[in-house]
DNA sequence: ACCATTGATGTAATCGATTACAGAGCCTGT
DNA sequence: ACAGGCTCTGTAATCGATTACATCAATGGT
C-alpha cells in the first residue's frame, strides 16, 4: 500500500532533478552534471543550479540513479544472530569505519533461518547492493539458492565458508587454539577440559586442530582431553561447568570456546565450591572488554576484532574498485591475522 | 567503477524479465502477472512462466520495481554505536523477527557522525527505503538536515527524540529510576550514590527525574543524593567507583546507569577492597544476560528489550500497510512498558 | 569575413520493472 | 446470428536519473 512516493505526497513531495531544472532554469542534464561531474559546467550555471538545489532541498533518488547503471554504495554485512554481540560489535565498527572513508554505506543483516534468508538472498540479488560481507560461516542458503548466486563481489571475516574464491580474512584460530592450549601446560596443567564451540561450526573445527596439535606436541594423548560440545553462549558454559563438575577425576585445566562461555563456566563452579585459580585454571576466547571485568579476570586469547573488520571492508573496497589490494592475497586468498594471549586471574601454576 | 550490472556481466548475466518472457513465450506483463499477482493468469500460463523463472535462475530486478512505484520492503534501523551491544542486539532480535514475518528486511545502520552520518540522511531520501526506526535518543542530523525530512514513516524505540508526531515506543524510565530508588530505600539506605548516564542523554533525563522523585517522596533532601556523571559503558563505571571511593562519607547505596556500568563499578570498588553486599549495595538497570553472571550477581531492573523492538516493528508495519494498529495510541503517541526489578546478590538490607 | 574547433548546454534514449488501457477470444441470452 | 460481457494477454507509458549525441555560440586562424 504504502509507497515512499505516497509518503512523499503526504508530507511535502520529494523535488525530482526536473524541479531543480525548471527552477534554475537550466535542463536535466546540466542539473545531473552539476552534481557529478561540476567541472564540465561554466561556473556560473553551476553555482546557480547548486542553489536550486538548496533551495528545494533536492536529493537526487539513488534508485533511478543505481537503476540507469551507478554503483550502489551499499555493502550488506552478514551476521549470525544471537551470538556473541560484544564480540561482532567490535568487528561492525571495524567494518563500518572503513567503508565510511571508502564513501560506501555498511548495512547489516542477521541470519535467521529459512524464509528469512531467502529475503537476504533476494536483496543481494536485487541490485540495491554493490557489495557482500559476511561473518557468518554459514552462508544464507535456501532451497539450493545460496546468496553467492548474485556474484556480487563478497568477502569472508572471522569466519570461512570455504566457498573456492571467497577471499576470507581471518584469525589463524589453529595457531590461536595452540596458544590456549600451550598455556595451560606451561603453567604445569596435564590433563585438560575443552567446551568446545558447536560442533562443525567452522572455527570449532580449526580450532580443535589447534588443540590437538598442541596436546600432541607437549606429549599428550587424546586422554588427557575431556571435551564437552558448547555453543558459545551462556547456556554451553553452564552444561558444560556440570558435566565437568559430574566427572569423577576433575582436570585442572579448562579451555572454552569463547569468553562468554568461560564466563558462565566460572560461575557455574564457583557456586559449586570450587575456587578459580585455586582449584583450577580457566581460558577463555576473543578478548571482549567483559573479560577485564569479571571475577577472576580471565585470561583469554584476544582476536583483532575491529582490525578483521578493517582488513576484510577494505579487502572488498579493493575490489569494488577496482583498485590494487594493498595486501598481497596469498594464494587461496586467506589472511591470517593472529591472537595475542592475555594472561589474567583465572589461570595459574598448577599445585 | 564497479556496477552490480557489470558484476553481473563477469559472472552469469543477470536475467531479465524481457528474458522470461522470450523463454516462456509471453509478454513481459504475464511474466510480471505472474509474479505479482498470479490468480489473474490462467493456471498453464502461470506454470509456464514459472517455468522459464526456475529455469533461467530470474529475480526481479527490484531497483527497477521501486522506482516504478512499488513500496520497498526495507526498514532502516538506526543504531547508536558503541554502547551496550548486549541491550541493542535483544532489540534489534525483536525487531528483526517481527518485520520478517510482516515480510520486510531489517537492515541497521550505526551512528558514527558528521559525514558518515550525511550517508545515511541521503540513504534514508534515496528512496531505497520504506520506513525508518530509531533506538536512538539522537537522530542523525547534519548541518541543518535530519534523516526525518525524508518524510518516511518512522518510529523511535528506547529513547524518545522528542520529535512531534514521531511516535515511541519507551520503557517507562521515570517509573523504572523510581523503582531503583525505592528498593534500596526499602533495604535502609538513606543515602545514595547515583552514576548516571550520559549528561542530556534522554533516557538519562528521564531517569534523573524518577530517582528525585523517588528520593522526595521517601523524605530524602538532595543532600542524599551524590551524583557523577557516567556514559552507559564499562569506563563510566570505573570512573564513577574511583569518585566514589574518593568519598569521605560514602553512601551504602548505589544506583548505576546501566549493567555495563554497575559491572565495572563493582569490579573496580571491590579491588579497593570494598565487599558487595555487606559494604554498599549496587543497582543497574537493563537486565543483559550477564548481569546474572557477574560476582555477585546483579540486582537490576529489566527492560523487556525483545518486545520493546518487537512492539515498535509492529506500530511501524501498521503504518507503512495503511492498517489500523493493533494497539491503541495514547494521545503524544507514546506507548510506554514497565521494568521490572530483579532482585539477586548485589543489593541487601542495610547494616 | 568565414570556416573549423572548442566548450557549454539541451534532447532524447536508456536502465528494468509495473500497470492502465486496449484488444482478442469465447460464452451466453435473445 | 449478434451484441454484450467475460477472461486473458499484449502494447506502451511511466518511474527519475544518466549520458551519448546533437546543437549552438563563441573563439581563433587565415
Amino acid at each position: 500500500m504504502s509507497s515512499y512516493r505516497q509518503v512523499m505526497i503526504e508530507g511535502r513531495k520529494a523535488p525530482r532533478i526536473g524541479d531543480v531544472a525548471a527552477a534554475a532554469g537550466v535542463s536535466v542534464a546540466t542539473v545531473s552534471r552539476a552534481l557529478s561531474a561540476p567541472e564540465k559546467l561554466r561556473p556560473e550555471t553551476r553555482e546557480k543550479v547548486m542553489e536550486a538545489v538548496a533551495a528545494l532541498g533536492y536529493t537526487p533518488n539513488s534508485v533511478a540513479r543505481q537503476l540507469r547503471g551507478g554503483h550502489s554504495s551499499l555493502v550488506l554485512v552478514i551476521v549470525p544472530r544471537r551470538t556473541n554481540p560484544p564480540f561482532f560489535a567490535a568487528v561492525l565498527h571495524g567494518i563500518d569505519v572503513t567503508l565510511a572513508e571508502a564513501g560506501y554505506v555498511l548495512i547489516t543483516a542477521y541470519m535467521e533461518g529459512q524464509d528469512h534468508d531467502l529475503r537476504l538472498i533476494e536483496l543481494a540479488a536485487s541490485g540495491h547492493v554493490a557489495g557482500l560481507l559476511t561473518i557468518s560461516g554459514n552462508l544464507p542458503n535456501v532451497a539450493g539458492r545460496s546468496i553467492l548466486d548474485a556474484g556480487l563481489p563478497a568477502v569472508a571475516i572471522c569466519a570461512d565458508p570455504q566457498v573456492p574464491g571467497l577471499p576470507a580474512v581471518l584469525l589463524d584460530d589453529e595457531r590461536a587454539a595452540e596458544m590456549q592450549v600451550e598455556h595451560l601446560i606451561g603453567l604445569g596443567h596435564r590433563r585438560l577440559f575443552y567446551v568446545s564451540g558447536p560442533p562443525g561450526n567452522y572455527n570449532e573445527v580449526t580450532r580443535h586442530r589447534g588443540v590437538e596439535a598442541a596436546m600432541k606436541r607437549a606429549g599428550l594423548g587424546p586422554e588427557a582431553l575431556i571435551e564437552h560440545p558448547g555453543n558459545y553462549a551462556f547456556s554451553g558454559g553452564i552444561a558444560g561447568a556440570n558435566a565437568y563438575l559430574a566427572l569423577a577425576d576433575r582436570p585442572s585445566g579448562v579451555i572454552c570456546g569463547n569468553d562468554e562461555t568461560a564466563i558462565a563456566f566460572v560461575k557455574t563452579v564457583r557456586a559449586a565450591g570450587l575456587r578459580i585459580p585455586d582449584d583450577l585454571s580457566v581460558i577463555g576466547f576473543d578478548g571482549i572488554e567483559l573479560a577485564d571485568f569479571c571475577e577472576p579476570t580471565l585470561t583469554t586469547i584476544a582476536q583483532p576484532r575491529f582490525e578483521l573488520g578493517a582488513k576484510g571492508a577494505r579487502l572488498l573496497i579493493d575490489l569494488l574498485d577496482g583498485t590494487e589490494p594493498a595486501e598481497v592475497m596469498p594464494a587461496g586468498g586467506r589472511i591470517l591475522m593472529q591472537g595475542t594471549l592475555l594472561a589474567r586471574d583465572s589461570t595459574r601454576k598448577v599445585g
